[in-house]
RNA sequence: GUGGCUGUAGCUCAGGUAGGUAGAGCACCGCGUUGUGGUCGCGGCGGUCGCGGGUUCAAAUCCCGUCAGCCACCCCA
């Protein structure tokens, strides 16, 4: 490493071309099918008052530890977003939107101070939507179905849907209860740290992958038993919805979520092409009493947020969704020192056609291997003898068909039509 | 947050376990071709060996600390 004074901070990185196009590549397939099916981007702060994140995950580290939070210049507390949705549903209360449902769709960074690993950054990247207003099973399935026809738009085949449906305010509690109380029966056999989760909530112990636990967990009651007939025919719904959309799925009736919010109809997007634990590539699902818990109107809500680097780190693992190609169509050359080269760089840039160009006033050899390097297909040389006469060369640098004289004046023309085949 | 592994040129890595003052391949620059690339040949640039301290006549090499990356736990996207 050449010595730097600074480096970027702790889990926090670069991303450098073609790493940064690919990524952006990726947001613009997302905006695109969330386009299709009628949601509309909000860009929303990164910062907001802490409160916004406090009320949605009081028993989660997301919102207890590893939140960005300060004070700002007049004493009020802020945080960097540790995620979206609580921002979404705040936009969602201040603005109130006047018809529903009320469909978006976001990308940006968030913030979580957390340790990093590969595909677990502190900034880190996530793409997703939400839907207020609405408690429709037909929402649910056309949240997970956009979900999942993105994974597969960017070619990835190794995702598995997990779905599982945690109750509504009715049911429940009853159920938290019921784990709370066999839990507590066993709390002894428990890890020390389940032990831990069990005093700030039983269902995250479900969450467990500690070796001592699983055995426990494995006895534990299930929610879909305790689904009240409302909840359970919701679900069933989504589960026929999905069915018919032909997307597949496997019923995780252990699966629970980070955040607090959530209810009924709950999702994860897993990859096995992904080893490590940070296999997650997205999850979502209802927060039926979000946004009144942020001070608005009682209001059904649904969402999900996929994760942008864990998805590249997926779509490597399987081959797929290549950066895009930068290579320019032309490359200008030029001999002769004058400013013929910025002159029709410009001129074919106007065009609609890609030039990188040659500076320095290097001599043609060394100009020759840059073209050679970006693999640009056209060369036009600018040389004395040309320019007088008003002409330029252009050179085939992949075919063999060498190399023409072409007027200046026919140049751009020229090379649109051989560029656009 | 806990434990472990790693950190040498832009990149991938050797050297470290017998301390003696840093190497390879790729990349980059130049020459062979005073206006023509890709191959080949020759030459060159490039590192206070993550950082700080200690031991020693001498440290990339041993010791301590620290920072960063990675792995598991945790957490989650």
């Amino acid at each position: 490493m050449a010595k730097s004074k600074f480096q970027a901070l702790r889990g926090m990185r670069d991303i450098m071309s073609p790493d940064a196009e690919r990524q952006r590549a990726l947001v613009d397939a997302f905006a695109h099918l969330a386009g299709l099916s009628g949601y509309g981007h909000i860009m929303s702060p990164i910062v907001e008052d802490l409160g916004v994140f406090l009320r949605v995950g009081e028993s989660t580290d997301v919102v207890t530890k590893e939140m960005y939070d300060f004070e700002d210049k007049d004493g009020t507390r802020i945080a960097m977003r540790p995620e979206l949705t609580a921002s979404v549903v705040r936009a969602f209360v201040q603005h109130n939107p006047p018809s529903l449902p009320w469909k978006v769709w976001y990308e940006g960074p968030q913030f979580r101070h957390e340790r990093p690993q590969a595909g677990r950054y502190r900034q880190f990247s996530q793409v997703g939507i939400e839907v207020l207003g609405s408690d429709d099973p037909a929402v649910d399935v056309e949240v997970i179905a956009l979900g999942w026809r993105f994974y597969q738009a960017l070619g990835m085949n190794e995702v598995t849907l997990l779905l599982n449906s945690l109750g509504d305010d009715t049911c429940r509690p009853q159920y938290f209860d019921a784990l709370e109380t066999y839990f507590r029966d066993r709390a002894s056999e428990l890890s020390e740290k389940s032990q831990e989760t069990l005093e700030k909530n039983p269902l995250r112990v479900l969450d467990s992958k500690r070796a001592e636990d699983q055995a426990i967990i494995a006895d534990a009651p299930l929610m879909v038993d305790f689904l009240t007939d409302e909840t359970a025919e919701h679900f069933a719904a989504v589960r026929s919805g999905l069915e018919s959309l032909g997307i597949p799925y496997e019923i995780s009736p252990r699966l629970v979520r980070g955040l607090d919010y959530y209810t009924r109809t709950t999702f994860e997007f897993a990859s096995t092409a992904l080893e490590n634990a940070q296999n997650a590539v997205g999850g979502g699902g209802r927060y039926d009493g979000l946004a009144e818990s942020l001070g608005g109107k009682p209001t059904p809500g649904i969402g999900f947020a996929l994760g942008v680097d864990r998805i590249l780190l997926a779509c490597d693992a399987e081959g797929v969704f290549p950066a895009p190609d930068l290579t320019p169509d032309v490359f200008v050359l030029d001999v002769t020192g004058t400013e013929a080269a910025t002159v029709i760089a410009d001129e074919l840039r106007m065009a609609g056609i890609s030039v990188e160009r040659a500076y320095d006033g290097r001599n043609m050899r060394s100009q020759m291997k840059v073209a050679n390097r970006v693999e640009a297909p056209w060369a036009v040389i600018i040389g004395e003898t040309e320019l007088a006469e008003g002409n330029v060369t252009l050179r085939d640098m992949h075919g063999d068909s060498g190399q023409t004289l072409v007027s200046r004046d026919e140049l751009v023309a020229t090379l649109s039509t051989k560029v656009a085949n």
